[in-house]
DNA sequence: TCCTTAATTAAGGAGTCACTTACATGACCG
DNA sequence: CGGTCATGTAAGTGACTCCTTAATTAAGGA
């Protein structure tokens, strides 16, 4: 999928090791693509095409100066997933908390597949 | 990338919008692969597929009840993903309060590359 | 002006991903 | 036993990902 929404797109972008090698590297603050592909035994523009993943999923903000590109983290896209995140961990509390009260309510465990409810 | 590392893989999961509907689906309680497949315009192996990668990520598990199979979410690779990025949002807050004392003490914006450590 | 440094763009290849249709398995039900 | 329902497996396809090498842009210094 090219053209993905916001939330795919930074997910993505953080399911490579590379890349989230990079963002660890720029917790540290902000530096040039040279020093950001140092450690990485891979080519230069292997990195630049990680960077451009990371700066579509606003994850980095690249700057010119001069000819160094200066990389800095953005983090409002971390906010997002930990937003989505926190939301499916405690949608898991509700339910649990609901079963629960089922279960001493001393009705049938919802477990058990309902199969008519299928196939309309 | 098949061998991935378990960040990389819950990731990977977690970056396709249908992959997050099946889980905030899931997050109202356990069902079976044709209640999950039935919002979808998708075809069921399409389904049974994302439900694979579910699975190998530790996001799902699968109970096998006669012929139905029922999905029930886990939540313990979100809470890895939540660590990293909590993580990850934390150091930068941590670099911001350091350019701001160094700012206060005088010295130069790290922001400026320093390009002679560059390519030893 | 020429050379070096910093980085990107271009083009291509191997592998993976997200689907599809067709077929297989396996349990229940008349 | 045969049919149907619930699901999975197989095989194929187009698009995308991650990497490569080669060429390009663009700034600064001798």
């Amino acid at each position: 999928m090219t053209d993905r929404d916001l939330l795919s797109t930074v997910f993505a972008a953080l399911a490579d090791p590379t890349r989230r090698a990079i963002l660890t590297h720029l917790a540290q603050g902000p530096t040039t693509v040279g020093q950001i592909a140092e450690p990485f035994a891979m080519s230069r523009p292997a990195i630049s095409q990680h960077l451009r993943v990371l700066e579509a999923a606003g994850l980095i903000e690249r700057t010119v100066t001069a000819q160094w590109r200066t990389c800095t983290l953005r983090t409002e896209p971390l906010d997002e997933i930990a937003s989505w995140v926190d939301r499916h961990r405690r949608y898991w509390d509700e339910r649990f908390d609901l079963l629960e009260d089922r279960l001493r309510a001393g009705r049938d465990a919802p477990t058990t597949p309902r199969p008519q409810e299928e196939n309309r």
